[in-house]
Order: C-alpha cells, then sequence, then structure tokens
DNA sequence: TATGAATGAGTATTCATTCAT
DNA sequence: GATGAATGAATACTCATTCAT
C-alpha cells in the first residue's frame, strides 16, 4: 500500500494528516476530470486549500504525489474488488447464471472505477511505479474471476479448464476494457449497449467453456 | 485526405513541399519513437533539417502538425488495409480457414501498424481531430473484417448474421488491441503467445459464428 | 562573546540551553563540511534532534543562528590562539629562532582553524556581523605575533621595528592564509610544501628585521 | 577560449550576437555589483533588454551563463596583462627598479581587475569550471612576473634563483590579494596604504633576491 | 516552551509561437 | 518564403519563517 520508491513521510500530528488528504484528494479529482495529470501543483494546492510547500512537506515531486493517489485510490478499488467478488453464491445456480454472474461482477467493477482507473493507465505508460501499481490490482483482478469460474470447474468440458478460464478472462476483460475506454482508446468508448455487451460475453464463454452452452449445468 | 479543421495552403513550390514532407515526416518518427507526442517543435525541425519558422509557414500549431503526420500515417495504414483484405480468397476454403484467414489479416495489420497507431490513438484522448481521423481508420477496418466473414454468411449459423460478425470483430479487435498494447495500457502488452491468440480466436469465433465449431463448412 | 545586533535570550531551563547548543553545534558542523553556509535550518534541526521552531526561539534568524555559531568557534580560538602563544620563551633563543618559533605558532593555529575560519571567511563577505568578529580574532592574532616579535625588539635592525614587525605579519599572514585556502581562493590551496614556506618565510622574515639574517642575534 | 564543458551554440545572424552579448556584459556587471553570482537571470535579462529564453538559447543553465561571463573578462584580462608586461623595459633600469617596475606591473594588473576577479574567485569556490579557468589567468601572471625577474637573473645573487622568484612571486601575489580583497577575505582589503605596499614588497624582494638590497645592480 | 507542519515568495528552466532579417 | 533568434507565460520545486497544537 505504500509506495517503493520513497520515504513516505509520516505525519505526526493530525492536522498535517488531514491538509495531505485533502491534497491526494483533489490530485485524484483533478486527474478523473482531466482524465490525465494535466494539472499543476498550483491546482493542486488550490483546491485542496493548501499551500504547495506543504504538498512537499511529504512528497518529493509531482510524481511522487501521482503514486500516492494512485495507491489511495488503488487500496479503495481493490477494497471494492474484494468486496464484489466476495458476494456468497446464489445456492442452485446453473453454470450459465454463474458465468453471468462472474462476468457481470467484473463488469460493475470496471464500469464503476473506469473513471479513475484510465487515467492512471494513461499515465502507467511512462511510469513505472504507476504501471506496476495497476499492475497489482490487475492481477487481483485476474484471480477474482478465474476463482469465480474455477469454482464450477467440474461443469467446465473444455480440455484444460485453467487455460480456458485465463482466456475467457483476456476476452471478457479486452473487451469490457476497451468499451469503457481503460487504456486511453477513447473510440470504442461507449459504443453498442453495456447490458447487450454483458449477454454476448456470457453467452460467448459459457459456450467456450461449457462446450454446449445452455445446458452445461445439466450435466 | 485533407484535415477538417484547417485550411491547408497548398505549396507553391516543389521544393519547399518536400522540406515540410520532411518536417511530417520527423514528426512521425519522433511521435513513434517516444510512443507520444512528447517531442518539441524544435527537435522536429532539426531531425527534417528545416527551420522551425517553415514549418508554421504549413501549418498553424503544434497540433495541426500532428494532424498533418497522423493524416499521412492513415493514408499509408488504409492503404495496407486494403490490400491486406484484398488478398484473393483461396478456393475451396473451408469457413474455419476463412474465420483464421480473416483475424489473421486483421491481426498482421494491427501488429504492424501497432508502433504508428498507438501513439495516435494516445493523443486521441485530448484531441478530437485525432479521434476522428483514428475512427475513419477503424471503421474501414470493421467494414473489411465484416466483410471478409460475411461472404460466408451463408455457413453462418448463429441467427443474426450481421450482428455476430460485428460481435466478432469487437472481440477479436479488443483482444489483438490489448496484447499489441494500443489504447496505451501497457500492461497486457506482450503477455501470453501471440500464435496461440489468434489460434484461440479462430477457434472461439469460429465456433460462435458457425455453432458448431470445425463442421460448419459441411453443411 | 555576545551578538551586537541580537538580544540573546537566557535560556530559562538548562535543558533548553543544551537543545540550543547542539543547534549551534550542528551549524558549526555543517558550515565546515559544506565550506559554506549553504546548509538549510531543516538540516541543522535534524542533526541537532530538535525543531526548527525551537530554534527559532533563541534566534531570529538564520544569519543571527551562523552569528551564534561564529562567535562560539570564535571563543574557542581565540583562547587557542591565546594559549598558543602563551607557551613560555625558549631561554637562550637566537633570534631567528624566535622569529620561526612566532612563525610557527602562528602558521599552526591558522593550519588548525582554517576549516573553520575559511567558511566565515566566505560568509563575511555579505555579513556586516561575520565580519567584525572575524577581525576581533584577526586583530587579537595580530597583536600576538607582534608582540611576540618585539619582544625583541632589540634584535630588530630595522629603522622602525614597530611598521617592520606589522609588516612581516601582513606578509606572513598573507602567505600562509593563501596557502591555507582562506579567504576562499581555492587555487593556492596545497600547493608547494608546508614545512618549506615556514622555512622560507621564516629566513625572508629574519632577514628583512634583522638586516642580515643569521646573525642578527650575534649583536 | 571557449568552455569545456558545454558546445557553445554559434549564433547564425548578428542580431543574435547582440543580444546574447548583452546578457553576458549584464552578467558581468551584476556579478561585479553584487561581489558574487547573487542575481537571478531575469535580472541579466531585464538588465540587457532580453528575455530569458533567447539567453537560454545560447547557453544551457545559469552555471554556463557564468562560465560565458568569466570566459569574456578571463580573455580580456589576458589581454591586458600581456600588455600590462609587454612593456618596454627601460634602458639602464637598476636592479631595485626592475623588482619595483614587475611587481607594480602585477599590483596594477590585480588592482584594475580585483573588483571582476574577486567574485569569479568566490565562485571557483564550488564551480570546477571557473576554477580553472581562473587556474590558467594565474599561471599566465605567474609566468610573466617570473620571466620578468629572471630577465635580471646575473643581479640575483640568491642561490636558486628560480626558486627565489617563484617565491617572491608568492609572497607579493599573497599581499597584494588580500589586500586587494581578492579571495573574498574582505578584512584586509584597503588597510594600510597601498603605495607603501608597493614599496616594502620592493624592497623586501630587493632584498630577498639580490642579496644586498639597493646595490644588486652595482655587480 | 517545544514541535514540526504550513506558508508562499522566489527561481531556473522549457517550449510553442512570433517576427526581424 | 525561409530562417532561427527572441519571446514570455508556465511550472516544479526550495526553504526561511511563522504558528497552531
Amino acid at each position: 500500500m505504500q509506495n517503493d520508491d520513497h520515504t513516505f513521510r509520516e505525519p505526526k500530528q493530525e492536522r498535517s494528516r488531514q491538509s495531505f488528504d485533502k491534497a491526494v484528494e483533489a490530485a485524484v479529482v483533478l486527474t478523473v476530470e482531466r482524465r490525465s495529470d494535466a494539472w499543476t501543483l498550483a491546482e493542486v494546492a488550490r483546491r485542496a486549500g493548501v499551500s504547495t510547500g506543504s504538498i512537499y512537506g511529504r512528497v518529493d515531486s509531482k510524481d511522487h504525489l501521482i503514486h500516492m493517489a494512485q495507491a489511495r485510490e488503488m487500496e479503495r478499488i481493490r477494497a471494492a474488488q474484494q468486496h464484489a467478488f466476495g458476494a456468497p453464491v446464489p445456492p442452485g445456480e446453473t453454470f450459465r447464471d454463474a458465468v453471468t454472474r462472474v462476468i457481470s461482477t467484473l463488469a460493475e467493477v470496471l464500469r464503476t472505477e473506469a473513471p479513475v482507473l484510465a487515467p492512471f493507465m494513461l499515465i502507467a505508460g511512462r511510469d513505472r511505479v504507476v504501471a506496476e501499481e495497476g499492475k497489482r490490482g490487475f492481477e487481483e483482478l485476474v484471480r477474482f474471476f478465474c476463482a469465480g469460474l474455477l469454482a464450477r470447474r467440474y461443469d467446465i468440458r473444455h480440455p484444460e479448464p485453467e487455460r480456458a478460464v485465463s482466456w475467457s478472462f483476456t476476452v471478457v476483460y479486452s473487451v469490457l476494457a476497451r468499451w469503457l475506454g481503460l487504456g486511453s482508446d477513447p473510440e470504442a468508448a461507449g459504443e453498442g449497449d453495456w447490458g447487450r455487451i454483458l449477454t454476448d460475453l456470457s453467452e460467448m464463454v459459457t459456450t467456450f467453456l461449457g462446450g454446449l452452452g445452455g445446458d452445461a449445468d445439466a450435466g
């Protein structure tokens, strides 16, 4: 949860912590608004109602502030992911329903967090630390998704369940990310119908994994 | 081929046109090298062996120069797409082979042009003109891909062939673009095996469209 | 020993005085290390293990702290000078030996204290208080040196003994200071042989004062 | 005459050269006025009537500008030294007169250039390039002075004429530099009488070299 | 009184754009 | 036209000093 490349200077006074929190929050908001880090430290300071100097008391460069902002958001997002995938599995669920549920869960997390994730992905293109942190969140997502599907391992007729599930994630994530404009390819964003996409993905994955689609659960 | 937002000033002299071409070329090369527009006009001028002033004689801002660079590359890329998809269809090809061929063609075009496409997609995030131009190339790709598959319309058992093909494009493009780092999400770039991805995509799409996978062509 | 330009606030508690002493000490050490006042109050505070605020409780500017640091060192240095020049005169010493002894004493004091004196001389260039304080130490040195030589007034054949001795000091001090890098002219520092310089100076001064060099004491 | 650590960007237009010259001149003037480099680029730009950007067109840092300023002044100063020491030797000059002349020449050069030399010596304390350039000028001075005295080699009774002359330079330079405040030790600056100092130095050196002072030329 | 966080003026440097030659 | 020098607004970062706790 901490940055790798910088020593985070722990504030020893509560007041300070609040000030810095406001600055990080402002950085996040601006990053989302501008869909990139195209903001100045002066803007962050003004929005947070603090001075630039006070920010530099906790951070040693604009990049470091970006890392803090990302760390904070990723912590929140990872908690959200955990919560979303931690929901109880409905009893008696068909395989198709399970696939739909796992995909929808992923989709919902991504859709909710897209505004935050997108700019940080952009920044990851030139900032190794941001890339690494993003990767951690991503890998957690992979694990949740795969675990969710592999819970129905015995319904999967594909000869290599692990690989099939992993591939399914790739397909689902790629399509969703593209639709949501993650990865900063704004072209696709919002084209087509979100619900329809989820249905199509579920259908495709169900078929791919179960081999027959609708009645995999009947076996 | 022309820009929408600026009056293109037709150069009076051939010599001058060549100078400007060199500048545009330099802008392209730098854009690819830096994987973004993180270069200065001075750099472009130096590389092209021209002066910054002369560039401003043909263009009225850095953004405009970027538009010219993109226009030039997109023209080339569209020609390449046309050529690639214009290759003759092998006679007696199975449906599966047709799917594989169309997907491979798309994949090859994207893979070849990824270094150029990626930075412009990045720029498209904040530049409407770049986004529009990119979209045009993209839509052509959609048409080629879909036409390629719909040529086998009668092998497609999916109840809505048009939509199914379109959806297939979405899936294939999303996965490939992500793998190639288009859209500047560097996480996925290069993970997994390219050949394997093509195989998996072909398999998935063949199944999805044909319903039964391998023997759709038998019908 | 006190500063002229500031009211020195007598610390109420012993504990507090020790804290401030640590700060002054840290300022001295940093000044010597950096060979100038190119340090920050935060650095001083960190090294001293106190807070910047507490320093400002005893001092009202960085310059004032520098003055305290200098005052402290000059006090020590003046004691050292006093001690060095207070050594008993060997009985039956020749005039030449007396000159050598006085010059060597001066040289040794300067050489020992050069690391401290040099940066404060630098600072004296823009700080009147530092210049004044330095001057006081310097004048004491002049007095000690001259008194040392004038004790042999009757061996001095120069028609104006006072002036001759004073001039000798100028020559000796100038050469030594330059060699030691006092006055921050780093060019000369360390060039040539220290022992040789002392010999040469002694020879020159003996000759200058005594008129005949080696046998002035014979008269 | 060029800097070692930077490529000096030769202006291709005359206008430019003038602009930059004004900036360098302003840097020199400010350096002399402030007796250090305690000026900002904005000040230089304002005084020179140019923009900060235009300065950065020729120079890539404030330090580089300082180097240029120093290079320019040192060029001038070296020419002045050459001219001063190149004056014809009066025929029939006594040895004492020769010593006085050489010392006076050195003294005059130093006195004239002290305001420029002093701040650069200060800067040399932390800037290697400035130190090196200064050293070059200094070494030239050593050569001129020694050559001037060694022209009277046969009047020197000291057993090691070269070393004696070199030592004489050290003494003379040290005393003069100190008096002139070179080396940023402002304490001594201006104390005593300049004419008297020259007389004393001449006397001392004449005696030191010739052994008998006034009648060395009689031999 | 001590602490250390907050302040904010101050500065070097960049670079798209303009314009004198 | 072409050239490339000049412009100057913009921006990250520093640090002496203040002040809430």
